[in-house]
DNA sequence: TACGGTACTAACTTGTTTGTAAGAATTGCG
DNA sequence: CGCAATTCTTACAAACAAGTTAGTACCGTA
């Protein structure tokens, strides 16, 4: 096994190193919807009606941390942020569009139909 | 949002869907160390040192009932039993190593060193 | 003074996954 | 008998991820 440490973790293998970054429920889903245009947290939290802002905001701020995404703000009352994605991102998307088509085919397989 | 039920767990969309079946911190290792060759279980239990027993009888048994890999049990005392990769395995394989590459990748942007 | 609108933030609870420790079944062998 | 060898099984605990609920800041406008 390589093993690894990473920020006090301890990582057996870098599958899991990369699903550290942008797995989890929500990283995914938020890469895909900015993977072509820009977006404001409102507008986010609109097309994924089950996210808590606890979770988008968490979410979000840990995908800017590790360069996945880049947050602008508006000096303006109310408040305005613009998330939207960055080369590194880009790079995860195309991971998320092959884990995505497998899961689809997967699907099929299992009999399972989507929406 | 897609969102789809499979066995009474809501899913968001088909990349949640191919997480709960490859997924996990045990999954992928295993079936990586199937891809290819035919392994007992013992022999599994060597090559990952940080499994405990529990971990790898389960996430056996969950893959062998998705249909993941195949397990013959030899009649014989003490127990031999063999597992093997099934052509829905070696698919999901190829997903492991997309996943692995980029994973790689990661690390090397991190600057983080592996083994 | 109160409210609307946007993007958070914090405290708390629940649920899921993983780990620990111990034990069980079987039979040949000394 | 007592033990080794191998593959599990169970009960319990710890760790982690996610969900719930409530609240904050700001300033213009009614």
């Amino acid at each position: 096994m390589p093993e690894f440490y990473y920020r006090k973790k301890l990582y057996y293998n870098p599958v899991e190193f990369a699903m550290d970054r942008i797995g989890g429920t929500w990283k995914m889903p938020i890469l895909w919807r900015l993977k072509d245009r820009v977006m404001r947290y409102g507008e986010l939290k609109k097309t994924m009606p089950r996210i808590s802002d606890k979770m988008l905001t968490s979410q979000l701020k840990e995908l800017e941390e590790e360069g996945f995404i880049k947050r602008k703000v508006y000096p303006v009352v109310p408040p305005k942020v613009e998330y939207s994605i960055t080369r590194r991102g880009r790079k995860a998307v195309r991971i998320v569009n092959t884990i995505r088509e497998y899961g689809m085919e997967l699907m099929k397989e299992f009999g399972v139909s989507s929406g």
